[in-house]
DNA sequence: GCGACCGCGTGATTTCGATCACATCGATCC
DNA sequence: GGATCGATGTGATCGAAATCACGCGGTCGC
């Protein structure tokens, strides 16, 4: 599968660089299609790929010592996982699955690397990843010392609801949300507290499904309340 | 409080510095004392220093939406912390604090900016830090999903002996161990859960406590079996 | 030396979510 | 269109850790 430099482009992380760098560097990437479950990074692997999320929900995922499943977070459509090895060399700590069929294009690391010593800024770019993937984890673990479980999943959904629809009064939607059991592993619960936390906000209607591959956010605001506990389920 | 250069270079990160670019750091950099439980590093503030520690234990800390503590790491002497704006700018997210008497030099943020545009192999340097930081989180974070509390205890327990002292058959030594709420708050436990735990590790006379400043490690493999839950508390 | 305070130790009680065990539903694939 | 399989829905039960309540002891500051 071709990969052309406008695709490339098209990721916010590479749009600064100049047309001849993603023009050369387009024949060394690689499209890649996964199925649900399929494994898009291996963890103590030396992955030799940043993975840029062109379709799709990836999630990245550990594993406890005695074999549980721990979610760490997702990746957005734009958004690319696979960058710890950039500076360190060192394998991924954990796995990233798709959660849905998705398409990622593969960028060698050497690539981007060499990209890193010839383009300043772009290093900049990838230590602000880094940093921010750091606060968005310190965030995550915070969920997890929310004692009220019903607030911890509002939270966690509202993570998922897309910035731009934050603001909006009403409605919003959720593209190819993750299982009760994916989001359940996010936030140390079991599958059925989830579930009984969906039929809740279900039956008060501020969410409703739409298919397996959309979910419908009613009452925003109201959902945004039990995020930040000011209102209990 | 005077820097003097041999001071920095004691930082393993700043080693590699050629001892003229320690020697124009030095005089911009800060030596500051902080009582226990004095706050080291601000949240939410824009901090404009990197914090290196010379003596004692410092604690990042981060605060739930409903005001309940979170321990998010250790910060051992010769460590640093405070390096997230290094590439975004953007506010530290956590508090650190002290948890015991400690010594910590200050080095502006700007200064180890330009250092890094300056210096090949520095910007990789912190770039490896940030990623281990990562790393070290994902793995606390899998931490929290063990379901024998002992266990977990004991994992973190292990992580607090000295890397030097790991394959030590007996005995080894843990230097200003954080008090069991400072351990509880890691974990997502209560401070008595981690006091039983305690206890019984003291009973079978694994650990020891000696004086408020040592915890000693008398059974360093029994302890490691109990961490990888090869043996049941 | 004495009081105050903080960290630790410990039992009793309670509660909330995990777990178990199914039922059902719905999408997908021949 | 029926079979299949994964995802969701739901009640019953259980248990482990949180919480509460308090005693104790060591340290530090005065």
């Amino acid at each position: 599968m071709v990969v052309t430099p406008e695709l490339l482009g098209s990721f916010p992380v590479l749009k600064p660089l100049s047309a001849d760098v993603l023009t050369q560097l387009a024949p060394q990437c690689a499209l890649h299609k996964f199925a649900r479950r399929g494994i898009v990074l291996n963890a103590g692997k030396q992955e030799d790929a940043l993975c840029f999320l062109f379709e799709g929900r990836l999630q990245g995922v550990d594993f406890t010592i005695d074999g549980r499943e721990v979610g760490l977070y997702f990746v957005e459509p734009g958004d690319f996982c696979g960058e710890l090895g950039l500076f360190d060399h060192a394998p991924q700590p954990e796995y990233v699955i798709a959660l849905t069929a998705s398409v990622v294009v593969l960028v060698p690391m050497a690539s981007i690397r060499e990209i890193m010593l010839q383009t300043p800024g772009v290093v900049n770019e990838i230590g602000s990843k880094l940093a921010s993937r750091v606060r968005q984890m310190t965030y995550q673990r915070s969920l997890l010392a929310l004692p009220n479980i019903a607030q911890r999943v509002c939270c966690q959904l509202w993570l998922l609801v897309p910035d731009k629809d934050k603001d909006n009064q009403q409605n919003a939607e959720i593209r190819n949300p993750p299982t009760h059991m994916e989001i359940a592993i996010m936030l140390n619960v079991s599958r059925e507290t989830v579930t009984r936390v969906f039929q809740t906000l279900q039956n008060r209607q501020i969410v409703k499904r739409d298919g397996p591959a959309r979910l419908l956010v009613n009452k925003l605001q109201i959902l945004k309340q039990f995020a930040e506990g000011e209102e209990e389920l």
